[in-house]
RNA sequence: GGAGGGAUGGGUGAGUGGUUAAAACCGCCAGACUGUAAAUCUGGUCGCUUAGCGUACACAGGUUCGAAUCCUGUUCCCUCCA
C-alpha cells in the first residue's frame, strides 16, 4: 500500500500538527476537509473554498455514480477536471449512505443494493465496485474503504457483526485497490461506542496496512460526550505515524476535542448546511442571522476571519438576504463558516507548533460548551 | 340609475346552523442541523389567573337551545348593463 509520506512537526499532549504530503499538493494537519458531496461544495466555487485555506475537499460516491455517473465524470476527464478542484480530493465510499438511506438500500455480505432516491433505480456497490468508482473513474488521491457506517444505538452483536463486515469489506477493498503509486487508500473503525469492539476493529484494520485510519460511525447521535469517549478508546490503538481521520466531525468544540485527543483530519457538511440554514459560525459561538435581533445589526459577522463574506457584510445585509430568500444570502453564510473552520484549523495548529495547545482548548471549551451536542433520545 | 357578487385572525383564503378559537399556505417568532435524499426540517403565533375562562368572522339588530354560517338594516368593495 502507497502511504502519502506524513510529517509530524509538532506534538502537543496528544494533539500533534504536520504534513500529508500528495502527488497533488500538501495537507496540513490538523486539517477540515470541506465536503463536495456532488462535485461541488455547494453553494461556493472551487476559487473560494481554496481561498478559505482548505487543502483537500471531498467527493462522494454514490452521489456521483448516480448522477452524472461515474463513468461519464471518466470520460469528462475525472473529478478534479471535472469539478476545477485542482488540489487533492478525497473520496467516500458509499458506506455514509449505507446508514443514511438505509430506507433504499438491501444488504448481503457480498455488498449493498441502494434504489436510487432520484429515479429509483438500482445500482449495485460493492467493495471493488467502489474501489473503481473512487480510484480509476472518479480519480480520488484518498479513496475509502467501503463499510457499513453503525448506526447508533445498537446491541454489542449488533456493532460485533457490523464491524466484521467492515474489516472483511477492508480487505476486499485493499485487494481492489492493488499496488497505486499517486493514490491512497484509508481504512475504516466501526465497533460502536464498545471499548471491546473498537480495539478489535482498529486492530483489524490497522493490521490490513491501510495508508490512513479513519473512525466511523460517529456523529450518527451518540452526543459529544460519546463520541469523545469512543476517540479515547479507539486512540491507543493506532499507530502514529498513519494520519487518523474522523469521519463526518463536526461542530468547532468536536473539533477542539478530537484534535486534543489525537486526530488529524476531520470532513462535515456542517458549515455549508448551516450556513445555507442561517447559521453562522464565530469565535464567540453559533448565531442565527435570521433572529430578528440582527435586523438593524450593522456590524460584520466576524471581523476577525480572513473572509470577504465574514469582513465585508453586514449582519443586517445578510438577515435581510435571508429574510427576502436571497441566494446571496446561503452563499456568504456557507463562505463564511467555511472560512471560519479553516481559519479554527490554522489556530489549532499554531498553537500546537507552539506548544500551548491546552490553552487554546480550554478557552474555546469553555466558551463552546453549551454548543456540545447531547445524545439523541432514545424515544 | 339597474342587475349581480363580496366583506373571515398580520396577508391570501377554506368554511353555508352545533364536532370552529376557526383548514391550508404565506408572513412573523424561535429551535434543530455533524463521512449532504436538507436553499431543509420542527415548534409557536387572540388574550388571560390556561384540564378553564373571556373576547372574535365589516357594523347594528333579529331568528334559534345554539350563528362566521339564516333574516333585516347600515357601511364599504368588485363586476356587468345603461
Amino acid at each position: 500500500m502507497t502511504t502519502f509520506p506524513f510529517k509530524i512537526s509538532a506534538q502537543d499532549g496528544k494533539a500533534r500538527t504536520g504534513t500529508l504530503e500528495t502527488p497533488r499538493g500538501d495537507i496540513r494537519t490538523p486539517a477540515f476537509m470541506p465536503v463536495g458531496t456532488a462535485a461541488t461544495v455547494k453553494a461556493l466555487y472551487m476559487d473560494q473554498v481554496e481561498q478559505t485555506g482548505a487543502d483537500i475537499i471531498l467527493g462522494n460516491t454514490y452521489h456521483l455514480m448516480l448522477r452524472p455517473g461515474a463513468e461519464r465524470v471518466h470520460k469528462l476527464g475525472g473529478l478534479h477536471k471535472f469539478s476545477g478542484w485542482s488540489g487533492p480530493m478525497l473520496t467516500d465510499s458509499g458506506g455514509f449512505q449505507v446508514w443514511s438511506l438505509a430506507q433504499l438500500r438491501k444488504m448481503d455480505s457480498d455488498g449493498v443494493t441502494f434504489r436510487s432516491h432520484i429515479d429509483g433505480s438500482t445500482h449495485r456497490l460493492t467493495p471493488a465496485r467502489s474501489i473503481e468508482i473512487q480510484a480509476d473513474l472518479l480519480g480520488a488521491d484518498i479513496s475509502m474503504q467501503l463499510d457499513e457506517c453503525t448506526d447508533f444505538p445498537c446491541t454489542h452483536e449488533q456493532a460485533e457483526a457490523s464491524l466484521k463486515l467492515s474489516l472483511d469489506w477492508g480487505q476486499r477493498s485493499l485487494d481492489a485497490f492493488g499496488d497505486r503509486d499517486a493514490q491512497t487508500l484509508f481504512g475504516i473503525v466501526q465497533g460502536s461506542n464498545f471499548p471491546d469492539l473498537r480495539e478489535q476493529s482498529a486492530k483489524g484494520v490497522v493490521g490490513q496496512g491501510f495508508g490512513g485510519i479513519a473512525l466511523g460511525g460517529l456523529a450518527v447521535g451518540e452526543g459529544h460526550e460519546q463520541m469523545c469517549a469512543t476517540i479515547d478508546m479507539t486512540m491507543p490503538h493506532l499507530p502514529d505515524h498513519l494520519p487518523r481521520y474522523v469521519m463526518g466531525v463536526g461542530k468547532p468544540i468536536d473539533l477542539v476535542e478530537s484534535v486534543a485527543r489525537g486526530v488529524d483530519m476531520f470532513d462535515c457538511v456542517l458549515p455549508t448546511r448551516s450556513g445555507r440554514h442561517g447559521q453562522a459560525w464565530t469565535w464567540d459561538g453559533p448565531i442565527n442571522i435570521k433572529n430578528a435581533k440582527f435586523a438593524e445589526d450593522t456590524s460584520p459577522i466576524d471581523e476577525a476571519i480572513n473572509c470577504p463574506a465574514s469582513q465585508n457584510y453586514s449582519r443586517a445585509y445578510i438577515h435581510h438576504l435571508f429574510k427576502a430568500g436571497e441566494y446571496l444570502g446561503p452563499m456568504l453564510l456557507s463562505w463564511h463558516n467555511t472560512a471560519f473552520f479553516q481559519a479554527l484549523m490554522a489556530e489549532i495548529r499554531t498553537h500546537i507548533a507552539a506548544g500551548s495547545f491546552e490553552d487554546l482548548r480550554s478557552q474555546l471549551s469553555a466558551r463552546w460548551e453549551g454548543t456540545k451536542s447531547k445524545a439523541r433520545d432514545p424515544a
